[in-house]
DNA sequence: GTCTATATTCCGATAGAC
DNA sequence: GTCTATCGGAATATAGAC
């Protein structure tokens, strides 16, 4: 692969994910990567196929370590907490990674989220039955495990996607809120478990 | 007020809200509307214009209520409940606003967000004082007040603003989302308690 | 491959008739 | 107040020299 077509790739993610699809302007990729439109154009024919490409590629790179933890053969706690270490350590890599996704799908409709939903190939109903398990065993409490998931991935992802709101409110800076999400691994895995785990199981 | 003012403004709202400043369309909202761009731009001279009084319009209707939940004398797992049940109560009547608020912030940059802050009076002192305290009487765990507070939000806000995603994934119609969600409101606040509750002060 | 210059399309905003 | 027509700028995309 060219050079130059990599420069404009980075440069194209970086604009993209942080002002979206309707928000970047070619010119600004062109500026960062430290080119002009004329030649932008000849890598990437049109701002769609470009915006594409990105997308692709950021999913791909992703979905595949996310489906190895889901399915593994770990019990149900264990899988939680790597869940949240990998999810989190990743988002705190690619902190506008959320907000992308989400406003674009909410933007672009139905369709869109459904072709990134297949890349993913996310399968919730083995979680689901494992946590269905688990709760007749006895090992968690009785809870819904479609709200469960919900809950866990709402504590990982949200603080990203309100990531500038938090730091105004409370008054943060970057290197702030990143060690704020540092240790949040651990405190969002504890309060998981506190919350479902019944205690005459003691062990983990 | 005007009737075709507001269904001008009724339809910017649902535009804006949906595609954001950058991916409306003034002709878009007047087609919605069902007038013509240039009697648009007789009520509302510039675009800036009407998407700031339909920010202001939004958040203005919100913040009174919340500020008197947050800085009321019941107790902290009272508080929660109340709180929880507000919110989600809140975003099934107004589903999109997570999303819309979130990314214009993302969008816009700091000044925006200390803007809506400003507006919104939300001073999360007062609750971080009273989880610690609290905490000292031994009512509740320890726990790190903030990542609490974002626990709390995030398990209340995420759903929303990824729901075009969750409807996708597990092929659910509009009326089911907002059923799950309904539900929600004692899921969340029995996996809250449940994570942060001493067990020998069982009263509550 | 890379640049400059230009064509083309789109969209916000204005002018003016009714 | 409401409409049609149009302007002017901005942004995407192309043409053509080097």
């Amino acid at each position: 692969m060219s050079e130059t077509r990599d420069k404009i790739f980075e440069s194209a993610r970086e604009v993209f994910i942080q002002k979206g699809f309707a928000g970047a302007r070619m010119q600004e990729i062109a500026d960062f990567a430290g080119i002009n439109k004329g030649l932008l154009h000849y890598y990437f024919k049109t701002k769609d196929i470009l915006f594409n490409e990105v997308v692709s590629m950021t999913v791909e790179t992703l979905a595949p370590q996310l489906q190895n933890l889901v399915t593994s053969e770990d019990r149900l706690l264990d899988k939680i907490r790597q869940f949240v270490y990998f999810y989190i350590d990743t988002l705190i890599q690619n902190p506008f990674l959320p907000s992308f996704i989400l406003h674009e799908i909410n933007f672009r409709g139905d369709e869109f989220a459904k072709e990134i939903i297949g890349r993913y190939k996310i399968n919730p109903i083995k979680l689901i039955w494992q946590i269905e398990l688990e709760t007749r065993e006895g090992y968690i409490r009785p809870v819904n495990p479609i709200q469960m998931l919900l809950n866990i991935l709402s504590m990982c992802i949200f603080p990203f996607v309100a990531k500038p709101m938090i730091q105004q409110a409370i008054g943060m800076s970057q290197e702030d809120f990143m060690r704020l999400m540092d240790y949040r691994k651990e405190e969002v895995t504890r309060f998981i478990i506190d919350a479902i785990k019944q205690k005459d199981y003691p062990n983990s």
